[in-house]
DNA sequence: GCTGTAACCTGTCGGC
DNA sequence: TGCCGACAGGTTACAG
């Protein structure tokens, strides 16, 4: 499911419900999402209180009080849905999208009754206890690239990134060790904005290209966060409601269509890299 | 070290 | 209607 717009959208939402709250009760419904939890997972949860919430990549943290960081991943289909048990379980908020209860594995409940369900139908994602002083080095986040929306991204840190790479400007944005946060879609409407073909070499991205697709990506990136993201399928925010920016896709998923690019009389095609969709206008993207 | 591919798992959709 | 294959927003192990 979610790229860093959604996952920002998502932890902006679970911010009022978690943080500053004590875990009263923790169910750890199965015992593996991509990876087996921790060692009595929900017994280390349970009393414990979270101080904060932030992300780092697509990464949601949750320092807790006593050392640890709850590291959370919501792979391709993950969603947090919150509760609130003092109205009952029948008014809990499951909006559409509708989730299969069958497919939530963790149950957290506060202190305040509210609640938050993980649901990921394809368990691509994860959690995991780390202690905060390690978190830099752990293993999940050592190799994470720089973060886009980050004061010290720009053309001239993109071009550092890219130099002397022989795979596809498309690829090479997908690469979490360079540059987090980005995936399918993003990648593909930023190289849109940016006039870049996806299948250039990401070496031959240089000054003004460089600093013209750092612009792109971190414009793409804010807007889809002030519309909270992009709902095709599974995403919605904790409470149910839709992200919007779909309805502003340049290229992704409009194979065949016009280019929305002004005075570009081009068509949106569709190639496979990587065994990824990517969606490009061949017209205006060089 | 770099690059491309397959695999992980489940649900949905289109074609036959 | 039912079956089958393709495909889906991510990440990583492995082969070349």
């Amino acid at each position: 499911m979610p790229e860093l717009p959604e996952v920002e959208t998502v932890m902006r939402g679970l911010s009022p419900v978690m943080a500053g709250r004590r875990i009263v009760s923790a169910v750890q419904r199965r015992a593996d999402l991509r990876f087996p939890f921790p060692e009595r997972f929900a017994e280390r949860l349970t009393g414990r209180r979270v101080e904060a919430l932030a992300r780092r990549a697509k990464y949601i943290l949750a320092p807790l009080d006593d050392g640890m960081v709850l590291v959370m991943h919501m792979g391709m289909s993950g969603r947090f849905v919150v509760g609130d048990l003092s109205v009952g379980e029948a008014a809990r908020v499951y909006a559409a999208p509708a989730v299969d209860p069958q497919h939530t594995h963790v149950e957290l409940a506060f202190e305040d009754r509210q609640t938050v369900s993980y649901n990921d139908p394809r368990r691509f994602g994860l959690m995991d206890l780390v202690p905060a002083a390690g978190l830099e080095t752990h293993k999940l986040f050592r190799h994470l690239g720089m973060e886009p929306l980050g004061p010290d991204f720009d053309g001239r840190a993109l071009e550092h990134l890219l130099a002397g790479r022989r795979t596809p400007l498309k690829a090479a944005l997908l690469d979490q060790r360079l540059i987090v946060g980005i995936g399918n879609i993003y990648a593909c409407e930023a190289m849109h904005r940016a006039g870049l073909s996806p299948q250039r070499l990401a070496g031959t991205v240089a000054g003004r290209r460089a600093a013209g697709l750092a612009t792109a990506i971190r414009a793409v990136l804010e807007e889809a966060i002030a519309a909270g993201g992009s709902t095709l399928r599974d995403y919605a925010a904790v409470n149910g409601e839709l992200g919007y920016f779909q309805h502003r896709f340049e290229v992704y998923d409009r194979e065949g269509e016009a280019c929305r690019r002004q005075r570009c009389a081009g068509v949106v095609a569709r190639l496979v890299q990587g065994g990824r969709s990517t969606f490009y206008c061949q017209r205006c993207q060089r």
